[in-house]
DNA sequence: AAATTCAAGTTGTATATACAACTTTTTAAA
DNA sequence: TTTAAAAAGTTGTATATACAACTTGAATTT
C-alpha cells in the first residue's frame, strides 16, 4: 500500500475538527447554542447588514447549510431578515446582547486551544489553509 | 477583542475538514459510499475481526455514529455482525472486494491532497495532532 | 448467590453537511 | 423586449455528529 490508513488525510482532520468542537461546546454548553450558530453570529456582528449569502461566502457554508442556520436564529430572534427577495441579514439587538456575552466564553475555548497549539500549532494551521485553499 | 473571529480555530478546522472530505468524496463519486463509511471498512481491513467498539477506538467516533454506520454497512452486505450481545464485526468478501476496488481510489485522492500539502502540510497535521491529542 | 455497578450498544432528538431539484429574481443575450 | 441563462434561496433526502436516556449483559461487591 501506498499509503496507510492511518495517514488518511480526510479522517484526521474530520477527527481534528471534532477535537476542537468539543473544546468549544464545553464553554457554550450553558448557552443553548451551537459552535456554528455562534460563529454565523460573530460574522454578522463584524459585518453588519449583509445579504445572506455573504455568510456563506465568508464562511465557507454550504447555501443550504446557511439557510437553515439562519431560519433557526431568526426563530430565537437573534436575527433580523429583511423579506426582500434575496433577504438582508443583521442581528437583532438581543443578537448583539448575545455576542456579547458569547464573546468571553469563546475567548475562553481559545485560549484553551492556543495553549495546546501554541504558536507553532496556530501556523500549522496557517499552513495547511494556504496549502489546502 | 483578544482574538479575531477568523482567528478561530474550530471553524478553520471545520471548514479544512470540509475541503479534504471534498476531495475524497470527488473520487468516491462513483461508489454510493462515504467517507466515513470507507473509513470503517479500512479499518475493519486491517483488524480484522473486531468488537464494534473497538472500530470506535481506532477512529476516534462517537459509539452512536459507529452503531449506525455499522448497521448501514451490514444493509449492503459490506460487513457480518455475529449475533452475540457484543458483537463481532468483520468484512464479508463482498466487503474485501470493495474494499480492493476502492483503495487505490482513495490513494488517487490522496496523492491530490498530499500534493496540495506537500511534506510540509503532512508535518502540520501530525503537529495538530500532537498537540490537540 | 443476589445486588450493584459498569461498559457497550441502541435509539431519540437536534444540528451540520452535501447534493440535487426546484423556485424566484436578476442579468444577459437575442 | 422577449427570452435565455445565471445566481441566490429553499426544500427534500441521506449521512455525520453529539449527547442523553435507555437496555442489556458482564463484572464486581457484599
Amino acid at each position: 500500500m501506498k499509503y496507510q490508513l492511518k495517514h488518511c488525510v480526510g479522517s484526521r482532520l474530520r477527527r481534528l475538527s471534532r477535537i476542537a468542537d468539543g473544546h468549544i461546546r464545553q464553554i457554550l454548553g450553558d448557552f443553548k447554542i451551537t459552535e456554528n450558530q455562534m460563529t454565523i453570529l460573530f460574522t454578522l456582528h463584524e459585518l453588519g447588514k449583509v445579504e445572506q449569502g455573504k455568510v456563506g461566502e465568508v464562511l465557507c457554508l454550504e447555501r443550504s447549510t446557511v439557510s437553515r442556520n439562519i431560519k433557526l436564529l431568526e426563530k430565537r430572534n437573534w436575527i433580523f431578515r429583511t423579506t426582500s427577495y434575496r433577504p438582508q441579514i443583521e442581528l437583532t439587538e438581543q443578537g448583539i446582547d448575545l455576542v456579547k456575552v458569547l464573546i468571553p466564553e469563546w475567548e475562553k475555548a481559545m485560549d484553551v486551544l492556543v495553549e495546546h497549539l501554541r504558536e507553532d500549532g496556530l501556523q500549522s494551521i496557517k499552513n495547511l489553509e494556504a496549502r489546502l485553499g
